[in-house]
DNA sequence: GCATTCGATGCACACGTGTGCAAGAGAGGC
DNA sequence: GCCTCTCTTGCACACGTGTGCATCGAATGC
């Protein structure tokens, strides 16, 4: 690197052009894979700017070719572990793949993720990629209208046609009813916030309708904000103190976590002698001893590679539209009676 | 919205200025407060755009004003609850002051780091934030060369002038050293992994100097990659059997908590009536019935609140670098021996 | 009525890049 | 020696924005 630079001034493609001496076009055309350019002119060229520092400059490049590789990533509750998790490895494959990520956390209100999805737009993104929250449908009609495709994770948008990842609740919901009804539980409650969101609403409906194919009937527990700790505890005084209750499925892991020490520590029942637990999503806690929780793995390994499927796709000239829907895999840990795995470590 | 826009193509300022019948400099100034320009035509331009759906081209913008509003922040083991945490209060601060985040999700090898950064530059980013991982210093360097303000975070460079923002590890480490002691424990361990971060580093030198001045001698555990659950079992596995160590200091809740679950599970030693132990950062997870972790609160809106005063700075005229301390907070809760608190919520 | 001031507006340039087009250079065939 | 073909190179334009400068009109002071 040159010290005679100016401190704040970056080196632009003129600088490099002057230095090795060729005209500016050359210097865009070294760095342009096959571009027409001699081996000769093309190695002076990258010594000089290797020399000088070069950088190219994405604003003007993007600007030029009205097309940026900076993907949108609109996500809430990030401390939340399996957002976290999800977000940590959607990003790392983005960068890996050459994109960049903009990161857009949101707090829950639909307006806030209306106007930060507004804003990335100024930046003309190639894409946005919808990991929490639900925006506002006129929103994402705006992005496909300005040709800015957008990729929905555990989300629905009936109405519009949008790329869609979305886990298989359903499927986990069923098996979890069965899971219980294979321990021997006869009285099962599901327990969830009172968010309406798709695959809340989804793992519910299939609990509920396995119950019914088994010839019982599942309580709901449906409320508070968020679906963490705190709501877990509550459901769980809640829920064991009066009723006999036998089986319970968590729609989150956290609610799951909440509801066991509550249970534990606050009723004095033990699980699973007393109670059997399941929860969803397999975050790293479920597996730590205290807990030790049967669960439903939501594979975010799969999930980002669908939403990389997606953008590629999208990328491309004929973007068809469509959904990917990815397994999830029964966890068997410790919290459902007669069942419990012999090694717990996932 | 007007439908007779053409897909896929954004709407720029001289189509708002033909539509409203003026020149294309008159729909930059209606953006731009202070500038000067009439109520009426101002007004007039707004509602053009507002009905054709325009929004400013942030590329073109940044691009002219040589200045983006775009933050790169570097991040490793982002599902880690203390670095998602501190991901998510610093992304929400720096949206709500009209920033945007690029994310940098880097795995652990400095060289990862550094081509990381290396590519958002070529966005021109108003300034680079490190939470986690550290730089190679030529990079930092670079960046600095190029007028490029970088903040670290819990991390230092002492060769180099940059803006760093740091919590009191070392009011942390001699406190939770200074607890112990007070909680009658006479065999101190302070447990850690491998790694040589500054923060690590203090946290662990601090309490064996206090150690030390109380007269006692501190065992010092350190093996592994990463600073968290797994390592914390092992640390247990290996202390608690062979050593009568009474009182232990892991540098980080993660450590603390698998400590904890192996002393208890595999051990089948009581805490606190065995054995004391202390955390650090106060994750969530820490206040969890099951654990009840006495840690330090490791603030991270203080430690956002202290980035966002150093890139403002940056931003005016007189770019002082500095260094802003962030005091940690003891959060006694049942971990420890005689000390615990009434009331364990935080 | 005229000079002066002031606000509003348009022109033109700059930011840094990619690329179509034309021109030039060199090689090869006859 | 001349024509043709291929490879390389530079010129010039476009991308969309902000702003200095000049112009113009109106309002105000005398």
């Amino acid at each position: 690197m040159s010290e005679q630079v100016l401190r704040g001034a970056f080196v632009t493609a003129a600088d490099v052009a002057r230095r090795a001496g060729v005209s500016r076009s050359a210097v865009s055309r070294a760095f342009t894979p096959g571009a027409s350019i001699s081996r000769e002119v093309r190695q002076r060229i990258l010594q000089a700017a290797d020399h000088l520092g070069y950088r190219v400059n994405r604003l003007a490049q993007s600007l030029n070719q009205a097309r940026s590789n900076v993907i949108g990533l609109v996500g809430t509750d990030l401390q939340q572990p399996f957002h976290a998790e999800l977000l940590a490895t959607l990003s790392a494959a983005l960068l890996a793949d050459g994109f960049q990520c903009m990161l857009l956390n949101a707090a829950n209100a639909e307006h806030d993720i209306g106007a930060l999805i507004a804003r990335v737009l100024e930046y003309r993104v190639a894409a946005i990629v919808v990991m929490t929250g639900t925006p506002p449908s006129r929103i994402v009609e705006e992005c496909l209208n300005n040709g800015v495709p957008v990729v929905l994770v555990n989300k629905l948008l009936p109405k519009l046609a949008v790329d869609t990842v979305i886990a298989d609740h359903a499927a986990g919901g069923r098996l979890a009813a069965e899971h219980l009804l294979a321990a021997g539980c006869r009285r099962l409650a599901v327990v969830s916030s009172g968010a309406r969101t798709v695959s809340l609403v989804e793992r519910i409906e299939a609990f509920c309708a396995r119950a019914v194919a088994g010839g019982l009937k599942a309580h709901v527990w449906q409320q508070g904000a968020m679906t963490d700790y705190q709501t877990g505890r509550e459901a769980a005084r809640a829920l064991v103190a009066k009723s006999g209750i036998d089986g319970v499925f968590c729609v989150t892991d956290l609610l799951a976590m909440g509801f066991l020490d509550a249970t534990r520590f606050e009723c004095g029942r033990r699980v699973p002698e007393d109670l059997s637990v399941i929860g969803f999503d397999d975050i790293p806690q479920a597996a730590w001893s205290a807990y030790r929780l049967t669960t439903f793995r939501q594979p975010v390994g799969d999930l980002a590679a669908a939403v990389m499927t997606m953008i590629r796709s999208a990328e491309g000239s004929s973007p068809r539209h469509g959904l990917i829907k990815v397994p999830v895999r029964l966890i068997a840990r410790s919290t459902v009676r007669g069942l419990a795995a012999q090694d717990g470590s996932a």
